[in-house]
DNA sequence: CGCCGAATTGATCTGACTCAAGGTAAGTGG
DNA sequence: CCACTTACCTTGAGTCAGATCAATTCGGCG
């Protein structure tokens, strides 16, 4: 039934890369690798059933993930145009992956806008993904870090038509750790609080989100927002009461009532007509 | 004599794109925008002279810088592929930049392959980058991250053929803070600590590198690295002595000596010749 | 010259890391 | 089928890097 494309539901815009695409299946067991970072790049998978993480290495011995995959999410795009895998990728779980050959891919991508057009969307998002995490990077606290990550992959899941209120992480706490910059210990210890706040049920690897409203309410406060805010306060003000009930998240005021700041783009004024390389800049004043 | 093309070196490949692509050119002073985020996308800019930088807004009215754009470089890539701006953009200092019609590029680049994967290029690597700075936010300690981002910015520097050891800083401590996710005291504090160790000279936005094998001693420590190590110790053993002199970098032992682990591969048993689709999933077991 | 935003510096506090000690679940071999 | 191993998770106690609060100081600019 439920049928997916690349990344989004499948429009049925007629295409079905199947025949040409779709040259080799792969399996994998729990903790073998997709590919090693530094293998010459061939192919983008598409994972059928299974978990898929992947990670770099740090110079002093330390992992980082880098990234999470679920079934019918593309792997591999973050080294797409390279010759080489710019991380490793690990099953977590057994796991059956499409190989999508690359060169085939460029080439039908050619003929097909339609296809292409839904790689850059898979494109955009993993990029939309990692943007975010840099933002919950930079600014939340493990409690939100956690509730942020916890959201995600319940988002996933539904999106993938399954429960989105319960589900086993594929993951141990050190790999969630490393994802969103905590340490196992505080991960487990950020599990076990959001619990006794009767949030959510854990129990080892499989958690209930039993009050979203309230965890969406802890994650939303560091989210992006479309909106800006003149109040330039830092860091200051959030209490560290942890959101009881379930505070109802800020209406998404998205585009609606957007506050122009600097009195609208007036500030933007254009000179048309003038024909210079967009590629080069000004050479002048030397230093600096 | 300098000039760059999308983000590196202009190799002569015969491609002037500026006869159809430069159509306008802005000229903001500091402060301005851009962009804001959610402006219709219709163009990319080419910085020819200024700095820009890029951030988005958090619900509770904090603001978080995304990137920093320096003259060669391209603003807007992430938002490439959408139809509304994912950042706004501000410019730092008085700047002129070119704008790029999306759509005309987008003409252009489909029947010029060397143009399509310059774009290509320029996107990779400003994933690079957020790749980069997901590692660094996620495990680098304040001193780690103020050096990263100034080794940053000098191979910046050095790519545009400034001076890579002094230069004058265009942000100020709270966007640098924003940037690396620390407070502006803190980034002050460590500005102060690395002058105060001799490896950097301060004043104020001028900054020298005193000592650059120090500093890259510095911020290697967590860098990611191509060769996987197999001690999976945590973040443990690294002494908070503050690298005194120039600890030599560990040589470039990039590709050479990879140690593959899980047997090279060898458990990547593939079946060839089957046909799935690979952008579908396996629907069967319904829960989970 | 005087104002104001930016930077520095100090004092204090605390959230997350570190070290350490069990507890639990699953797998393995006899 | 059960002891034994192993990997993972939880919880506690102590510490510290970096955040927070709070003055000054510095510089650019009108």
């Amino acid at each position: 039934m439920a049928r997916f494309c690349l990344v989004g539901p499948c429009q049925s815009d007629g295409i079905d890369p199947a025949e040409t695409l779709a040259q080799r299946v792969v399996r994998l067991r729990k903790g073998e690798p997709l590919y090693l970072l530094g293998d010459p790049v061939a192919t983008l998978f598409a994972i059928r059933v299974g978990t898929v993480k992947t990670h770099v290495a740090t110079e002093d011995g330390r992992t980082q993930v880098v990234g999470f995959h679920f079934p019918g999410e593309i792997v591999g795009l973050d080294s797409i145009g390279r010759h080489q895998y710019a991380s490793y990728a690990t099953a977590l779980e057994d796991t059956k992956a499409c190989m999508i050959p690359m060169d085939a891919l460029r080439t039908l991508a050619a003929s097909t806008p339609a296809l292409a057009s839904r790689v850059f969307l898979a494109l955009d998002r993993q990029a939309q993904r990692t943007r975010a995490l840099q933002t919950l990077l930079a600014l939340m606290t493990a409690e939100e870090r956690l509730v942020t990550f916890l959201l995600w992959i319940s988002e996933g899941q539904s999106a993938r038509g399954f429960s989105s209120s319960e589900f086993i992480l594929r993951m141990s706490r050190e790999e969630i750790g490393s994802y969103i910059g905590l340490t196992l210990e505080t991960v487990s210890r950020q599990f076990s609080r959001l619990a006794e706040y009767g949030l959510i049920r854990v129990k080892h690897r499989s958690v209930a989100l039993v009050d979203k409203a309230g965890l969406r309410a802890i994650a939303a406060r560091p989210a992006i927002s479309a909106v800006p805010s003149s109040t330039s306060s830092r860091r200051a003000g959030v209490p560290h009461a942890p959101a009881q009930g379930a505070i109802p998240l800020a209406p998404e005021q998205a585009w609606a009532a957007r506050i122009p700041p600097q009195s609208a783009g007036g500030a933007r004024h254009t000179d048309s007509g003038v024909k210079t390389n967009p590629f080069a800049w000004e050479t002048g004043n030397g230093q600096q």
